[in-house]
DNA sequence: TTATAATTTGACAGTAACTATCAAAAGACA
DNA sequence: TGTCTTTTGATAGTTACTGTCAAATTATAA
């Protein structure tokens, strides 16, 4: 399933993934500008020349708009290609170096940026840790797959949430490495 | 500092501290016969007889009218009552299993009832988990005391950060086992 | 190419969570 | 009692978000 085959993809679902990326660049731009508070939807939708009433169906909330992401299945990928003869935890860590490893210097620094701007607003933050909850269910999956164990056992499902909290605790230190505050409101 | 001592505390503490609780008795009340979300702030206030300005002043957000709670310091005296040379790991398995001990079966349906309905509506999850950074860099400085680290040491926040992991996973065991969702909107 | 069906969009009207302000009411204290 | 401070309620916003429906756009078949 490549991310845009202009042949396999039709006009229609090429114009939804352009303005789609449009709004989403315009949003990350007004709110370095102005703040995530000062930025309203009806800005955002007047920059990226769409109405408000199609922000709302391109992206549910006004979080989302910097919330959505693909990390998960690139996780998983990386996860399920380490050898098989290592234990969940020296997995995942092979997993996350590759990970990071395969990504180039920009997609880094639009990632540092965004997660910056996410620590530090309060309403980012409580809907990125909300997501989290996600990735560590499957991060449960993949360790039971990977132990014979189900996904609800204990043992697996802690070892999941261990990983995702010591995900947020590093994501936090960066947090206080710079103090500047992106709400302006 | 006894909680509620009427000598020392004036008749205007003592009326807010009633209002307070009787905006969240009231709130917790209709949030389980209507659904979070199918509950307005107008309707909490007119129930707990104040101005709906008044309750924007008791609680910031309609959320915190359910997530304001008082478990970090006694996790704090649990933890530091616990035998010095525990590591704290075990320090802090100690200190959770004695807090527990210590709550009455009301108190304990209570929280269950709370976590529950925190846990099944996304708003309330999001805010809940948005709370436990504070609980984590509260670990972190315990743990950093108990070691003689510092609490910006990567091991001290990572040792936080897997806590409250392990926490949010435990919790999602009790959310997965009763499935009735109570948005209702 | 043209007609028709399916999808996407924008305009409009609403709801509800908050915010700011300011005068009135209630408690504190002399 | 009288005055000073704190708390409250009323009022009028702003903004995120929802629902509906007709117009515009794209896909499909004749």
């Amino acid at each position: 399933m490549p991310p845009d085959d202009k042949r396999t993809m039709g006009l229609r679902e090429r114009k939804k993934a352009k303005t789609m990326a449009a709004v989403q660049m315009h949003a990350l731009r007004l709110f370095r500008e102005l703040g995530y508070n000062a930025t309203t939807v009806e800005q955002i939708a007047e920059a990226a020349e769409i109405s408000p009433s199609t922000f709302f169906r391109y992206f549910p909330t006004k979080e989302d708009v910097l919330l959505k992401d693909n990390y998960d299945p690139v996780l998983v990928d990386a996860f399920e290609a380490q050898p098989s003869d290592l234990n969940p935890l020296q997995a995942m860590r092979g997993a996350m170096v590759s990970a990071i490893a395969n990504m180039s210097a920009d997609e880094l620094a639009t990632m540092r940026e965004r997660n910056q701007l996410i620590m530090t607003v309060p309403e980012l933050r409580a809907a990125a840790l909300n997501n989290l909850t996600q990735t560590m269910q499957l991060i449960a999956e993949l360790a039971a797959k990977r132990t014979g164990r189900e996904p609800d056992d204990a043992a697996v499902r802690t070892f999941a949430g261990a990983v995702i909290g010591v995900n947020i605790s590093m994501r936090n230190i960066r947090m206080r490495t710079s103090l500047n505050c992106w709400t302006k409101r």
